[in-house]
DNA sequence: AAATAAAACGCAACTGTGTTGCATTAATAA
DNA sequence: TTATTAATGCAACACAGTTGCGTTTTATTT
C-alpha cells in the first residue's frame, strides 16, 4: 500500500497554511515559503494535504483557488467542509466562516459529495 | 454613455445558452457555435451578457467556469443569483437548481455582492 | 441615403495556472 | 546500513483567459 511521507516541503507548507488566518493561493504560498522548493512540488504537496483532509480547497468567484487548514473536529465519519467562504473585493482576503453552514433542501436523488459556498463583497475591515 | 450593440455573435451565443438545459463552458459554446467567431469574441460577448444580467456565471469545484441563462423574474431591484448549482462527477453536466436557495446567517458587517453555491456528486441520471 | 462615431471584432502575441514524464534525491522500514 | 519507493527538480507542455491594435460593423445623426 502507498504510504505518505513527512518531508520538509510538506511540513513547511502546512505550517504556513496553519499560521495564516486567511486562505492562501498556490502563488502566495510559494512567496511565503521563500522558494523552499519547486513550484511543482507545492502543487503536489497541496494535493496530498487535501487528500489527507488536513487542508481544504476553496474556489473563488473568479475561479482562483485558495487553501485553508481544517480547524474542525476530526470526527472522520462526518468530516465535512460545508461552511461559507467570504472573498473581499477590496482587500482580496479569503476567510473561512467556519460557523456559517447554510441549509438547503435538494430535490430527490441527488447524491452530494463536495460543496463550495463562496460569497464576495466587502469584509468588515473594508466596509 | 457607453451603449451595447446587438451583433450576430452575441445573438447566436445567447441563443445557444438559452436553449441549453445545462450550463456551458466557453469551449463548449465555441464548439456549439460552429466557430461563428473568434474565441476572444466569445469571451467578450460572455462578459457583456453577464454585465447585462442576461446570463450568469458558475464556478465549478475544479475552478472551471460555466454560463447559464437567467430564468428568474427580472425584478431588477432584487435580481439575485443565489440558487445552487449541481455539478455531476460522472456526466459532468452542470445544472441550475433555481428553486434551491440556501439560507444562512452571516456575522455582522459583511456586505455580500455576489454568491456562488456549487455542489458536486451524482445527479439523478447517474445515480 | 450617406456620413459619422464608437462598439465590437479578428488576429497575434502574451500571461498565469496547473500538468506530465523522467531522472535524481531523500524518507522510511527492514 | 541497506533497500524500497515516495517525493522532488527540471524542463516541457497544455490550456484558459487577457491585451493591443488595426479593421469591420452597428446604430445614430445629418
Ligand atoms: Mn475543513
Ligand atoms: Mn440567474
Ligand atoms: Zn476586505
Ligand atoms: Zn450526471
Amino acid at each position: 500500500m502507498k504510504t505518505t511521507r513527512n518531508t520538509t516541503a510538506k511540513t513547511t507548507i502546512l505550517e504556513i497554511i496553519k499560521h495564516s488566518d486567511v486562505a492562501l493561493s498556490h502563488t502566495e504560498i510559494q512567496t511565503l515559503s521563500n522558494n523552499i522548493c519547486d513550484r511543482v512540488t507545492i502543487y503536489r504537496v497541496l494535493d496530498r494535504l487535501v487528500g489527507e483532509d488536513v487542508i481544504h480547497k476553496i474556489v473563488n468567484l473568479d475561479g482562483t483557488i485558495k487553501y485553508a487548514s481544517c480547524h474542525h473536529v476530526h470526527n472522520d465519519a462526518e468530516h465535512t467542509h460545508n461552511h461559507i467562504h467570504f472573498s473581499c473585493e477590496k482587500c482580496h482576503l479569503v476567510t473561512c466562516l467556519e460557523n456559517v453552514e447554510p441549509t438547503f433542501k435538494l430535490p430527490p436523488n441527488y447524491q452530494v459529495k463536495e460543496v463550495n459556498f463562496t460569497l464576495s463583497g466587502f469584509c468588515p475591515n473594508c466596509l
